[in-house]
DNA sequence: TGGTACGGAGAGCGGTGCTCTCGATAGAGA
DNA sequence: TCTCTATCGAGAGCACCGCTCTCCGTACCA
């Protein structure tokens, strides 16, 4: 089982989620492709087993991006910027596992409940810089004011342990939505990138990452400094 | 060749670009799967023209909602908005042809000369809104300060008309940066929704969507109320 | 010793993209 | 009118895919 993760691992790696054909698998292991199927259900189950280890991974390193900041004595937004960093960092050389979790799903596809744990490790550490940012009271958004009442579901203020709905400042309530933007504008940068709209635009990749993570910040109340 | 297009049309929408068969397009076409390679040279040249008319039609899209922004003499903050809105109401009735150009590559697929003109339509729309906000006055960016030089090519001054770069001050070649992070927010927010990231997250799709829009647009200088 | 569960092989089904050959038709030039 | 040619279609076929089915050898266990 594990010989058959590490060949899918390295098949994706090479030849990306939508080619990966479990024929071509069973051959890496010198073996039928019927055999397989005693460990696999189908590929999409194979598939899902990489969705988890790629939302794994990019949760980690996210995490430990975070840890290495907080350790660092670093503001909440120069935190963010190091995970966002991190994160593409990560994408870039794992582009094919990247586009498996924030790239089109495929199509037939309906996630597991598997992947939901792993997929929010790093809405985690984009709810604890927030928070941190919050509290140290460097958090100050330019953003516009909004109503938030009912944009986001009740799980969400569970999550960010922020208590019942009804019961969170409206100031809370709209950092919390605009939180989202950190993710947003994290996903749409990197995927502009990896998936050539910055082609013939971009000149110095990491720099222009770095402006657009940091000007969307800036709207959420993260100042990060990128002059130093 | 006109039937030809209009029946992958249909495919793509109801199957997806991955599931997209030229034998099917063939059979509603009551024809051999061999008679369509008279029209078009492989299914990726197919897939092409769909991202043409894809590109087309959001750049459509957006110019013409920036056009009635305009109309009702909006502020350009708020012509981004309709921008935006009109962008994501196409995406959500043509999920398919958004992935076609704004999801994953198809694999070995290396975009052709012809897609180029196409997208940039959509770029022409941020651009135009940008030198608007600057000239009269309204475009006061909250995202930090950064040295623009070398971040983007001398071609995107070109095609914003801002002459050459060692001419350009430096902060409309700090705003030509930041505008990138409209196109981030626009297509982060699009993917978080459109794949599936805010299931359990968002309760209000649309508003949720013009929270991180302008979340994001006030970081590039543009001031969206949500208020009014 | 016999039964059973496990894990493999192989054939086969229907699907795919794509190529090749063959035939029908229609138009143009002599 | 006859012939040549370009166009467009059908069909067979190749190699690949996911997946299922049947068969068989092995190992373990009562």
């Amino acid at each position: 089982m594990s010989e058959l993760l590490a060949s899918a691992r390295e098949r994706l790696g090479t030849d990306g989620a939508a080619n990966l054909s479990l024929r071509a698998v069973a051959r890496d292991l010198g073996v039928s492709s019927s055999a397989v199927y005693r460990y696999v259900e189908s590929r999409d189950a194979l598939l899902t087993l990489l969705i988890v280890e790629a939302y794994d991974a990019v949760g980690l390193v996210a995490e430990e991006a975070a840890a290495g900041a907080r350790a660092a004595a670093s503001p909440p937004a120069q935190t963010w910027l190091a995970v966002a960093r991190g994160v593409r960092t990560w994408a870039l050389a794992n582009p094919h596992s990247f586009e498996l979790i924030y790239g089109t799903p495929v199509p037939g596809y309906q996630a597991p409940q598997d992947t939901v744990a792993a997929a929010l490790r790093i809405w985690a550490v984009i709810v604890s810089i927030i928070l941190e940012g919050f509290d140290d009271g460097s958090l100050t958004p330019a953003g516009p004011d909004f109503d938030p009442n009912g944009l986001v579901t009740a799980e969400v203020f569970a999550f960010a342990g922020m208590g019942a709905p009804g019961e969170v400042p409206i100031e809370t309530a709209r950092a919390a939505v605009r939180s989202l933007t950190l993710f947003a504008s994290l996903i749409g940068g990197l995927t502009a990138e990896l998936y050539g709209h910055l082609h013939r635009v971009a000149a110095d990749f990491p720099g222009v990452f770095d402006a657009m993570v940091a000007t969307a910040a800036a709207g959420v109340g993260l100042h990060i400094d990128l002059l130093r």
